[in-house]
RNA sequence: GCGGGUGUAGCUCAGUUGGUUAGAGCGACUGGUUGUGGUCCAGUAGGCCGUGGGUUCAAGCCCCAUCACUCGCCCCA
């Protein structure tokens, strides 16, 4: 054998159809679900101007200052590949004008997302994600019907245990009162703090919040709460999505230190996370952004969103050991013997398929012994075999696979017989 | 970006204190059976032992580097 010379790159992976049907089952769960609550479908290029990500996300987000990858085409434009789902779908909905559909516009996607990170089990440098955005309703029911709907999606998927953080951190108004106290706290304990998160505090405050660094959750414990701070829409606003979730009997844990890493925020934020440990649990998440739309050039419009990693959830599906349907196998093997055999195989594979039946078959030289067994590999229930012999008497023989037995058949109703035995009409 | 672990056949893995032709199971292929699959039997292919350098009479094994994977951290999905 050659040496191999190429590979896949680092933090990138082949998806081999032994695990994209898995991918598959996800997704569709997700379409039929995002469908059937009115959300339609889009899809966004994979490359954007830089300015978009940055503009939206945010400088001091660790997305923006140290992941993206970022090329320049030959004209000499910055451009990224895309490493989230929002800020593109918000650029689509600005430049076509969604402002003047019907509001609120819903919309569903699937994308690849690419981030240089250190790879990892659950992290790659290009990872799928599904994602959906209510853009022009700024009401709390909406917040409230948007996590549902992810968390129908796990319920359909059969993962059980997930839990639902959520948070509010607030908006124009009061997050700077927020800050101001929060940074105020965090100076007066500047020693106690880790050292990486006195780089946070000058850089991006509330970043602070989600430290893992001991020392800091010990002063975090008695850190201003972003809760006390709402100004009183937030506090009506928040209050609403939580009465809307317990009417639904939907249970959430409050969590005062979740903001995400995205500066786009304000108000909800929300996050899923799955029963591992450690620093993979975050199967999906997201919140409302009600300034977004207008910070990237449109008017000024509520919206809300989220997004779920496709690789995460297999990772819990596997863990809580779902298994999804496997995909559908053919459903009949022709096997033909003989020159003029295989003639008749090839048109009758080609009827069966015309015929909405399944069918594969060999048309090369093996035995018939070779072609059964690959029949029997493929788990079909039943193979066609045609030799010199059903040629000359225009038969075929069709083999139920399961019990071995055979049956002699006219060649221009077998295509008729396997439609009525597989119920197909 | 930081710290630890691991790289031997398509897959899962053995491989003794460094010793001469590197193994098993599964899978693939061929034959036993030139018109009959699953079981069984026999056989074949498939390895520069991740890559490069070093130490040694001798390296899959020791040393260095590098790449990849993996675990933890950061951060996220």
């Amino acid at each position: 054998m050659a040496k191999q010379q190429f590979q896949t790159v680092r933090g990138m992976y082949d998806l081999l159809p032994e695990r994209r049907y898995i991918f598959n089952y996800v997704m569709d769960t997700f379409a039929r679900a995002a469908q059937d609550a009115g959300y339609q479908q889009i899809e966004t290029p994979l490359l954007e101007d830089e300015g978009l990500y940055v503009r939206s996300v945010g400088q001091g987000t660790d997305v923006v200052d140290k992941e993206m990858y970022v090329l320049e085409d030959r004209g000499g434009k910055r451009l990224v590949l895309r490493p989230e789902g929002t800020a593109n779908v918000i650029r689509s909905y600005i430049e076509h004008g969604m402002g003047s559909l019907p509001q609120p516009v819903r919309l569903y996607y699937f994308a690849d997302m690419f981030r240089y990170d250190r790879p990892q089990e659950g992290r790659y440098r290009q990872h799928k994600q599904m994602g959906a955005e209510v853009i022009g309703d700024g009401n709390p029911s909406t917040d409230a019907q948007l996590i549902m709907l992810l968390q129908r999606v796990y319920k359909r998927l059969c993962l059980p245990n997930l839990s639902l953080q959520i948070n509010s951190i607030g908006d124009v108004n009061c997050r700077p009162k927020y800050k101001k106290a929060l940074v105020e706290y965090l100076e007066a304990n500047v020693k106690q703090l880790a050292e990486i998160d006195r780089e946070r505090l000058a850089k991006n405050p509330l970043r602070v919040l989600d430290s893992k660094e001991p020392s800091t959750q010990i002063i975090l414990a008695d850190a201003p709460q972003t809760l006390n701070y709402l100004c009183e829409e937030c506090q009506t606003h928040f209050a609403g999505v939580l009465e809307y979730l317990d009417d639904m009997g939907v249970s959430y844990e409050l969590n005062h230190l979740l903001v995400r890493g995205l500066d786009y925020y304000s108000r909800t934020v929300f996050e899923f996370y799955g029963e591992r440990e450690g620093a993979q649990a975050s199967l999906g998440g997201g919140g409302r952004y009600d300034l977004l739309v207008e910070q990237l050039g449109g008017q000024p419009t509520p919206a809300v969103g989220f997004g779920a990693g496709i690789e995460r959830v297999i990772l819990e599906l596997e863990r809580a050991g779902v298994t999804p349907p496997e995909p559908r196998i053919s459903r009949v093997y022709v096997a033909s013997l003989g020159e003029p055999a295989r003639l008749a195989a090839f048109r009758l594979i080609e009827q069966l398929l015309d015929g909405n039946v399944s069918a594969t078959g060999a048309v090369d030289r093996d035995g018939i012994g070779a072609q059964l067994a690959r029949a029997d590999k493929l788990g079909v229930p039943y193979a066609v075999i045609i030799g010199q012999k059903e040629v000359k008497e225009n038969t075929v023989l069709l083999r139920d696979m399961a019990t071995g037995a055979q049956e002699t058949l006219k060649d221009s109703e077998i295509v008729a017989e396997l439609r009525r035995r597989f119920g197909i009409t």
